[in-house]
Order: C-alpha cells, then structure tokens, then sequence
DNA sequence: TGTACATCAGTGAACGCGCGTTCACTGATGTAC
DNA sequence: TGTACATCAGTGAACGCGCGTTCACTGATGTAC
C-alpha cells in the first residue's frame, strides 16, 4: 500500500489548496455574508471545476465551519495581543484596550463578525466546538478583569454562574487558567457582562443601525467600559 | 373610467390578502429566517399561483420591508404597552419591565428579532423608514428615563448626542416628545447606551450564544438594568 | 333594474439563473521495489 | 537507477432543485349609465 506519508508533498499541498480556497471564501463572506459563499463561485475564482472542491470539502456546511472557527481564532488573538501588549497596566487601561481591540476587529471584518453573530443559514446547524472558540475571545477578559469586586445588583447572576462553574470542571479550569486568584463566579459575572456589552455595541455598529446617528461608536465603547470598571471597582 | 374606491370591497379584498400572505411569510421567517422566506412557498401555502402574488408585492424585498416595518411595529408596541401599564412607577422598576417586554418579545418572536438585528440577505437595502420604527422602539424608554442623571463618564458621547440633537430637529422634537423636561444629550446618552445593552443579551441569548452555560438570561438583563440605574442615579 | 363595459385577480407557460452534489473517468504524481 | 503500480487531484456531464420574475391570457366582479 502506498499511502500519502504525514507532511509529505501530496499532503502539503492539500493545506496550501484548502487555504485558497478558505480565502476565496472569506472574500465572498466579505462582500456579501454567509450567503454569498457559494462553492461554484469559489470554484470560478480558483480557476478549477466545480466539483474539484469536493476534494478538500465534503459539504458547503464543513467549510462554513471552518470560517467560523478561524474568525473567532482571528477574533481571540487580536484580543490577546491587546492582552499581551497592555500586561502590567491597570485594568481600567486593559479593559480599555481589550474592548478596542475587539472592536477593530469587528470593523475590519465586519461580515466575518456577523458570521459568529448569527446563524449564517436557516439549516446550518452550529458544531460544538464553536463554543469552545468563543471562550477563546473571553478568556483574556478574564485576565484583566481578575481583581474585580462585583456589586451587589448581580447577586442572582453570580450565583448561577458559581453553580456552572462547580458542576462544570471544564470551566472552572479555564476560569483558573485565566484568573487563578479570582472567584469563579465573580469572574463569570463580569465575562458575561462585558461580552454582552460588548456585542451590543459592535453588533449595532456592524450591521449599520447606529447610520444617522450623530455619534462616535468608540465614544459609547468608552463610556461602557468605564461604566463597567466603575462598577467593578476597578482601578 | 371606473377606479377601485377607497373602502371598496376590492380594496378591502386587497388588503386582507396582502396580510395573508405577510402571515404566511412570517412562518416562513419564524421556520428558517429570512433566507427562508420565498414567495413560491408562500404562493403554495395559500393555494395560489405563484406570479399570483405580484398583484400585491412588486418583489421580494418589498415584502421583506414590510415584514421588517411590521416586526419594529409589533415591538414598539410591545415596550409602549409595558410603559403604559408602569407609568407612574419608580423609574428603576419601570426600566425593568421595559427591558423584559423587548426581551419577551424577542423571545416570542427570535426570527423576527433576527429581522431586525440584521441585513436579511446580501442584495437587501434596508430603506429609511426603518430608521423612523427604531426611534419608535426606544421612545417609550426615553420617557422612562426622564430623570436620569448622567454619570461623568460618559462626557464624550453625551456632547456628541447633544450635538445631534441640535443641528437636527427632528431628533429634538422626537426627545422632547417622550421626555418634555429632559436634556437631550441625557436623554439620548441614556437610550442609546440601554439600546446597545439590550441588544447585546438579546441578541446573545436569540442566536444561541448562551448555550451551555448555566444561567439565566434574565439575571444578567436584570443584573444590567439595575447597574443603569445605578450609574444614573435613577429611584 | 338591467345591461354593457372596465377593472383586476389569478393562471399557466416560460425564461434564465445558480445552486449543491453524484458519478464515471482521465491523467499526472509520488512511491515501492 | 529504472520501472511498474497505486494514489489521488481534477474533469465534464448530468441530476434535480427552487428561485424570482415576465408575459399574454381568461374569467369573475364591481361599476356606471
């Protein structure tokens, strides 16, 4: 038997093939949503047949996948390097940061941004691991956020969130890996609430509802994160 | 020449047509979003032909407008319902009931709400009017938060409010007429941070964000809603 | 009240489109001996 | 090093689908006199 051999050239050239054609995809994405990525289009624009897709994708849902998991892999890293690049800073200055740096990214992609917003299609069906990516954009959250005293206002919410966090190992551990001195339910409150937060605001901006309105985004943004940071005790 | 007459039994056919087959497009939408809404499906759900429906909507996206005005519609009613049925309340429960309506109401109809929160499909150009049923949705609020006192924080986006609000009249008149006594960078600080606060849970909770993740939606609005009133110093 | 006519809802056929996907196949490429 | 063979990328034709939209038309319905 002559099997293609782990990094032997048949196999590179597979990545390199599938690569194209998730950047032509991520074209279409761009101009015109989740419903333009049409795999003959994408097939036209390589210069290849139709069907010759079928190689590397088994179903236009496997490559909407793969779109979805590298745009909150893209996501999650511009926020770590904001991460990273603010260490040592105060958290009210972090959080700042962070929530820029999400932002930015939005903007600079925004269709990619509406594509983990929403289901992309009527029968698309959202594989498990998608969770796990959009833990992957909070988790530096939680990092910044790790000194918060929360108010008392959120009593219910942290109580639920504590509970999720005992019975689920999993995410006790990422809470740890992010913020290994802070309350898990604590921690919990304040990522769901700048997530939230955060959504509301970018998600409005992205699909152009705030258009007319005579305002900065950036200026809410701001004021949200103080907002948050005031109430979290934050310095 | 013989004209159909305002009130006549054809025009009456007219419209109640017209709503049937908005109805049969709202299941449509409800089923599968708005990609899923076709007017051959609606045409054969009703029994019709499918060039039949031309005789009430020139295309598609005419259609689609009106299912977007209607779904505006619908919850602008739903939260001037609430405030209706509060209005002499404390302004801080009163918030919560206002949020809870646009969270029911999202709830009841997440399709709908999906509708609104973005662009339907590629092709679609959301026309003007959609802006003016917005306002409509967050009038109600304005009224509520009448006596806010807003936080330092958010100086910035405050004056740019208050700019808008005066180089452009309608949006002074629309204030005035929810929250006669207030200032309008106030009163628009106010609404458009509780708009993007709303949306963000919402929006969050509607396309299945919060999946797996132990705890209730309506902790976190709540949790948001006092944390509002807090910052604006709202009884 | 009766009749002739204009209006207009609805039909059926057709157009042209693009889609995802399958299938049997060809031909180049890498591999094993 | 050369050769025979297995692998596998890619092709072209085809399937079946549903879509929005147009067109010329029929027949019922309301209206005007």
């Amino acid at each position: 038997m002559t099997a293609s051999r782990a990094g032997g050239p048949r196999e590179r050239y597979r990545a390199q093939v599938r690569a194209e054609i998730k950047e032509a995809a991520l074209e279409q994405v761009a101009s015109g949503g989740a419903g333009a990525v049409a795999l003959n289009g994408i097939a036209k624009r390589l210069g290849v047949s139709g069907p010759a897709l079928y190689k590397y994708y088994c179903s236009r849902d496997e490559l909407l996948t793969e779109l979805i998991l590298d745009a909150y892999a893209d996501l999650a890293a511009a926020v770590t390097a904001a991460a990273d690049a603010t260490a040592g800073a105060p958290a009210r200055a972090r959080l700042h940061a962070l929530a820029a740096a999400y932002r930015d990214w939005a903007r600079a992609h925004p269709q990619s941004y509406l594509l983990l917003a929403g289901p992309p299609s009527p029968t698309y069906q959202a594989p498990p691991e998608t969770v796990d990516s959009a833990r992957a954009v909070l988790g530096p959250f939680l990092s910044v956020l790790a000194q918060l005293r929360p108010g008392p206002g959120a009593a219910a919410l942290r109580a639920q969130l504590a509970g999720w966090a005992q019975t689920t190992p999993a995410v006790a551990e990422w809470v740890h890996t992010f913020a290994p001195d802070g309350d898990p339910g604590d921690m919990l409150t304040g990522a769901v609430t700048i997530w939230a937060r955060l959504h509301g605001i970018v998600a409005l901006e992205t699909v152009g509802l705030y258009t007319g309105m005579g305002f900065d985004p950036a200026a809410l943004l701001d004021a949200e994160v103080d907002a948050l940071a005031d109430g979290y005790g934050l310095p």
